[in-house]
RNA sequence: GCGAGAAUAUCUAAGAGGUCAACAGAGGCGGACUCAAGAUCCGUUCCCGUAGGGGUUCGCAGGUUCAACUCCUGCUUCUCGCACCA
């Protein structure tokens, strides 16, 4: 009794898998990969699934030829987003108890107990190893831990200490999104909306108003020159206020923003919008200019003023005409500052009457806004009369300019609006001081890990550009937090480190993590770590011999040979690693390579838990089976490209596992004597095994599926075909589905170990030796007979439809030795306009005339469309093809019901036989 | 907007100058086996064809070449990232 049962086929395995891939050092070449760990805040997805089962497939290749294998996994628990989950919960929201309570399926009792943000992570970390140890990931267990043991803490400090010293780590002041209300930075997903928002860095123009400043904010500094007024709304109400103790005209809403942006603000008066207009203001860089009403004026953008530049900005031309059609303001004029090809001299005003745009609501007025900055910004240059550089240079050079000399400030903005914090309040932006940076931006840093990213390997390798961009790219990063869960910054133990800044080197935490338990924390000072990841002694080492074991580990392990994780932590986490490990580590302990993955689709559309797309890992194992989950993950895309998850798929992944099962089933008990055919099937096992191995090296598990499964699947159809009537297959099968099982086993080590354990091998299939093809094996002569039988016969199948007869008998001509030759001239030529000329040289062709140059022509046809391996393999060793059709006789006749006869072309009466080319016969049906 | 990728038949997807009407899988259709269903096997699945052939195809528009799905240029659409967030 042996059924298909892979929920028994688990069962078994998982008793045998216990402590099985605990990985200790060894003699053996190691092999250490590591995948970014998860942050359990929710149930593991089929899209988690993939993450951790790409590794594992890897990993279990690896192990199987012969290698010493660790796969670590922990849990990161750093950060602020549970805190949110956790308060949600405890104020009953409803759309996050339908997300714990439905999709995730937390029992009531447990769900309660969320209020607890530490409870929310541990709950998911434990469902996480059991779904992941229920999918056959081969994780060493004993060395898992979470980013807020105390152990792990006293790990990062090292770490930062070491970034501290080296110089990476300064102080600094940041702009951040702020609620006021809360009283906090607020992260992304603690906003309602507006997360698409940026902060810009706007430049305050300082106008001079009577005794008071009216400062405008801008982007563009540099066409202070252009302008020609400033625009009020005169709806609204400005307030007089002291800031810094300067007198500023500005919106109310200013105000309080400019109060968190280390402005001292104190409001004196009130001043309407419309008792502004009309009055004048200047500034020495531009003179005397008069205040205008504009309605689009918007209180809660910069200080809510605006200068106007009609000659190069759209919306300013256009609010200043429609001024001046109503007879108002007449004498102003656009001031022209910048010339930029494919414009006049006033751009602002080609760009609006190109466009036809009639009025200010015209809805083309942003993109036509944008349209002039971007052609000003990058092929603009200043009039001669205002220094005549190019924008790119003067906007910053103005901008310094405006700071030194003429009282310009920096303020804070939006790029767009609304940002609404969770709580309902509008988001602004805050200056924090005591802000702490990783400084990225060093180029010497920089250099570092560029250098080391060359010497990498990066799979696919498209990747690298967009890592050696990243790294380009990076800018300081603000590595302290004030919330969340995390180690406390060394420097300042207010804050916390912050979740991607502490998760950097914990590659190398895991090969002692098992071992460091042992010591209390209290005794793990910077200097036990130097010891034991620097090989630095100093005097008074705790636990000597522990510390010893450790450094054992950590030499035997690292560094790591790949690290796992998907393409968008491209621009952050996976670069901080290389950044930090350069740093801290040897040359000799540098990471060696990274896998990148693609993101997953369930039914087409993006994986989402927040918007319940998604299908949960543990249902998929219990309706299809792990090794169906993992197979169809495996096959249906290459790891970094996306995958889509599709139910229907995935059964049929099923049934082709339990074909895969049935025919290991019934056929490795075969006792026959082995024929030519199981020669051949032999032969092409070599090269599926060959192509494997190639694909698995390269991580390509869907290749190495195709190989592996698809490819020895049809083998065997063809195998079933051309056995004898009344003859089972031979024992040579039992080789077969040996190498077979082992071949499959890093995908479907499920059904692997039960069949290995049917083909009596040895110990589990998950330590069995991969499969080494046997050159001695490969027989080309047999692999290209049964090419060649199998394209006659579908050539005789697509002509027996056509002609639609009953056909009685069925001839072959096989091509005459004349042609044989020509074939191989040319096949072999390098030249192939000059061969026929050769061929021709020869006598006794060109007695044959123009029979010969057009079996030329043929040949050369066939040659082509012939795969380049079969031509190769007929060149070095032509066959025999008469034999091969006498042998096949009778299976020429099985398969078609009618006698064949087999003949030479040139012996034949036919006049379709002179059609006949080497290695494709004439065919006669008759 | 900026940076990085992608677009192939009903769907998933391979192919990276002649091996290509295009691997493989799924699905559809027809057939064999069967009381029947499922499983399995065989055939077929762009168009035309009573001889293994021909024609039109690989996001769109051009170009290079004896030859392009493959190279170049432009365009369109999609995915990922753009930072204090895991």
């Amino acid at each position: 009794m042996n059924a298909f049962d892979l929920g028994k086929f688990e069962e078994e395995a998982q008793e045998q898998w216990n402590h099985a891939f605990e990985s200790n050092p060894s003699n053996l070449e190691k092999f250490y990969l590591t995948v970014a760990y998860p942050y359990p805040s929710g149930a593991m997805h089929v899209g988690h699934g993939r993450t951790y089962i790409v590794p594992d497939v890897i990993a279990r290749f690896h192990r199987m030829q012969g290698k010493q294998v660790l796969y670590p996994m922990a849990f990161h628990v750093t950060g602020a987003p549970v805190i949110g989950i956790s308060k949600r919960i405890a104020k009953n929201d409803p759309k996050t108890i339908r997300l714990y309570r439905d999709l995730y399926k937390v029992p009531q009792n447990v769900l309660d107990e969320f209020t607890d943000p530490l409870t929310i992570v541990r709950h998911f970390a434990s469902e996480y190893q059991r779904v992941m140890t229920a999918c056959g990931i081969s994780i060493d267990w004993r060395r898992r831990f979470t980013t807020v043991d105390p152990t792990y803490s006293r790990f990062i400090e090292w770490q930062w200490k070491h970034l501290y010293e080296a110089g990476h780590v300064i102080k600094g002041a940041h702009p951040v999104r702020y609620c006021t209300v809360d009283d906090n930075p607020v992260g992304d997903h603690d906003l309602l909306e507006g997360d698409k928002a940026e902060v810009i860095k706007f430049t305050l123009i300082m106008f001079h108003f009577g005794d008071a400043l009216i400062p405008t904010a801008t982007l563009r500094p540099e066409t202070i020159f252009g302008v020609t007024n400033l625009w009020v709304n005169p709806a609204i109400t400005y307030v007089r206020a002291l800031v810094d103790g300067n007198p500023w005209i500005i919106s109310q809403e200013a105000a309080e923003k400019l109060a968190l942006q280390d402005h001292t603000v104190e409001i004196t008066e009130k001043i309407a919008g419309k008792d502004l207009i009309d009055t004048t203001v200047n500034h020495p860089l531009c003179g005397t200019v008069p205040v205008l009403p504009a309605d689009f004026v918007d209180p809660d953008m910069a200080t809510g003023l605006v200068m106007s530049v009609p000659a190069h900005a759209p919306f300013d031309y256009i609010a200043l005409r429609d001024l001046q059609l109503a007879g108002k303001y007449t004498t102003i004029k656009p001031v022209p500052l910048i010339k930029v090809e494919g414009y006049g001299d006033v751009p602002a005003q080609d760009a609006v009457e190109r466009a036809g745009i009639t009025h200010q609501m015209d809805s083309r007025m942003d993109a036509l806004t944008q349209e002039i900055y971007s052609a000003e910004f990058s092929k603009g240059k200043l009039l001669e009369k205002y220094g005549g550089k190019p924008v790119r240079v003067a906007r910053d050079d103005v901008a310094a300019l405006m700071i030194e000399t003429y009282g310009s400030k920096i303020m804070y903005e939006f790029d767009t609006r609304p940002v609404v914090c969770r709580c309902g309040n509008k988001v602004k932006v805050k200056i924090l001081h005591d802000q702490w940076f990783l400084k990225y931006s060093d180029p010497a840093w920089k250099k570092q890990v560029s250098d080391q990213l060359g010497e990498m390997a990066l799979v696919p390798s498209e990747v690298r550009l967009e890592f050696d961009r990243t790294v380009d790219w990076l800018k300081d990063w603000a590595c302290t937090r004030r919330v969340g869960l995390g180690t406390r910054f060394p420097w300042d133990t207010s804050q916390l480190i912050e979740p991607l800044s502490d998760s950097t080197i914990y590659m190398a935490y895991y090969t002692i993590a098992h071992r460091i338990r042992e010591i209390d924390p209290v005794f793990l000072t910077p200097e036990v770590f130097d010891y034991i990841f620097l090989g630095k002694d100093s005097p008074e080492l705790p636990e000597k011999k522990k510390l010893d074991a450790m450094r054992k580990e950590f030499l035997y392990w690292y560094p790591y040979n790949y690290r796992f994780s998907a393409k968008d932590l491209i621009s952050n986490h996976l670069t901080f690693q290389l950044f930090h490990h350069v740093t801290i580590f040897p040359k000799n302990k540098l990471p060696r390579g990274m896998v990148v993955f693609g993101m997953g689709l369930l039914n087409g559309a993006k994986m989402s838990s927040s918007k319940g797309n998604v299908f949960l890992l543990e249902d998929a194992i219990r309706d299809f089976g792990a090794d169906t989950v993992r197979m169809f993950l495996m096959g249906s895309a290459e790891p970094w490209q996306d995958f889509d998850w599709r139910n229907e798929l995935v059964i049929s992944t099923k049934k082709q596992i339990e074909r895969f099962f049935n025919t290991v089933t019934e056929s490795k008990d075969a006792e026959g004597e082995p024929h030519d055919i199981d020669r051949w099937i032999i032969s092409r096992l070599q090269s599926h095994i060959v192509r494997t191995t190639e694909a698995l090296i390269n991580f390509q598990t869907r290749q190495a599926l195709q190989e592996a499964y698809f490819g020895i699947e049809t083998d065997l159809k063809w195998y079933r075909r051309r056995l004898p009537e009344n003859i089972d297959g031979s024992r040579e099968l039992h080789t077969l589905c040996s190498v077979w099982v082992r071949l499959l086993a890093p995908f479907i080590p499920f059904t692997g170990e039960h069949l290995w354990k049917e083909l009596a091998g040895e110990g589990l299939v998950s330590f069995a030796p991969w499969p080494v093809a046997d050159t001695k094996l490969i027989n080309t002569r047999i692999e290209l007979a049964e090419e060649l039988l199998s394209r006659t016969v579908e050539d005789i199948e697509s002509i027996r439809k056509l002609i639609q007869i009953t056909p009685k008998s069925i001839t072959i001509s096989i091509a005459p030795a004349w042609k044989q030759e020509i074939f191989l001239l040319i096949a072999k030529a390098p030249e192939r306009n000059t061969v026929l000329k050769e061929i021709m040289k020869d006598e006794a062709m060109r007695k044959r005339g123009r029979e010969a140059t057009d079996a030329a022509k043929q040949c050369t046809t066939l040659i082509h469309r012939l795969p380049p391996q079969v031509v190769d393999s007929l060149v070095r060793e032509p066959i025999d093809e008469l034999a091969v059709f006498q042998d096949a006789k009778a299976f020429l006749e099985q398969e078609f019901g009618v006698p064949v006869h087999v003949n030479q072309a040139e012996s034949s009466e036919h006049a379709k036989a002179a059609t006949a080319l080497p290695f494709k016969p004439a065919i006669i049906i008759e």
